[in-house]
DNA sequence: ATAACATAATTGGGTTACCCACTAACCCAA
DNA sequence: TTGGGTTAGTGGGTAACCCAATTATGTTAT
């Protein structure tokens, strides 16, 4: 038996959710001023205090400054680090997905000679056991999971480094979307897997020049996947 | 003339402070209950609405999870990403800030040889005059200026990549507080500025080869004092 | 005209009191 | 042992209120 994750009601998250996509429809850009606390609060149909709850967050990731009688401001989001200010980037030009596919390949190239380095038994086993499973499992269950993206962290953990793994896990976080749109068809799928397969080969061998060759040929590829959205 | 930051004049901002201490001190544990929330308020001294405000920024961090009529309690914060929850966890344990250096050596392996392709005159004139900068300033203004630090991030910024230039500077602000507590001590700035020069050289150069060594050199150098601290 | 100043309106910051929905703990009867 | 109530406590949310900083407005003096 298998039940989905009770839907989560905070009014703030929503408010939250709202606001950002002022900023992400262009409604309000860097600079601008927002409506009046209590007008907003009016038109959204909440307090004045989950109003603020949100916009505390917002804040706190740097996206709105908020300045004491004088309003709230948007502030330039172009400036803010992305890995703070997560989604709110996403659906963004082509360009910016391009530069974190491209760091994301010269990340991953590292972390696999650092994970052969540092992998015991254990750590392939885990890789190993992703890789059937995706392999394996129906395409239903493998639309749902993201099994592609998990053998990459199967990997990033084996260095037995947490930073290294959180930097990719931040990374990854800002592609997933684009992953499920365009990675699941189903004949991509099977070239994955041969990547995959590839790559666990070079691993289990301790071959770090043959593994991060086809690693960084497997990212290309993902790179030359986004150019032709 | 340089400034401290101002005092920071919004109370939810010292509530998260506050309960980030909790953490940091481990007078909360991951999975344990916080007070209730009347009761905390008064004991901080503030009105709810300002106590949920600061969970609000805690809760939209993984930090902590609020169960409408069941309290709120402290996740398991280890699980968390470093790179969202930031400075919570610093003041930890050598073997993490071990790994985190570790990665940005790997990080800026990569980069400084994606700059030398990417760079253009102006940007490595700026790279220049950090270094310049870092070299003749007084002792008293270096202390207060992050130089070595931009010093890199100049490196990154000539990638034309803004998601590497995020990547490191998330990965640096990590590092921050150690570094100002052993590498400004003067015969260290002495040797990072022959360091860096000699990467600018090779930057200069275009030569890939020699500049990702030093750069590699120069990193763990500052791995080595890290474990000597 | 215009610069300077006083003043009113507006804005975010914060508190209080109140109500609601949910949870957990407990008791009790089937 | 199971299921149903009860109850006290918890977070979720609202409304009315006051305060201090900012901004706009109007007035006066030059």
């Amino acid at each position: 038996m298998k039940f989905k994750p009770v839907k989560t009601s905070r009014l703030y998250e929503e408010v939250v959710e709202q606001i950002k996509d002022l900023i992400r429809t262009g409604q309000i850009k860097p600079g601008d001023r927002f409506p009046a606390e209590r007008e907003l609060a009016g038109k959204i149909g909440v307090s004045r205090a989950v109003l603020r709850e949100a916009f505390r967050v917002l804040e706190s990731m740097g996206l709105v400054r908020s300045k004491r009688g004088g309003g709230r401001y948007l502030r330039d989001y172009n400036r803010q680090n992305i890995y703070k200010t997560g989604d709110v980037f996403l659906n963004l030009e082509k360009a910016v997905l391009l530069d974190i596919a491209e760091a994301r390949r010269l990340l991953e190239t590292q972390i696999i000679k650092k994970a052969i380095d540092e992998a015991n038994d254990q750590d392939i086993l885990a890789i190993k056991e992703v890789l059937t499973l995706m392999e394996n499992v129906s395409e239903e269950k493998y639309r749902e999971s993201d099994l592609d993206l998990e053998f990459h962290l199967a990997i990033a953990s084996a260095t037995h480094n947490f930073a290294l793994y959180d930097l990719l896990e931040a990374q990854i976080h800002l592609l997933i979307d684009l992953e499920q749109k365009h990675l699941l068809a189903p004949e991509r799928r099977k070239d994955l897997c041969h990547e995959h397969r590839a790559i666990l080969r070079a691993i289990t061998a301790r071959d770090k020049r043959t593994a991060e060759q086809i690693m960084d040929n497997h990212l290309r590829n993902l790179i030359k996947a986004l150019i032709d959205i």
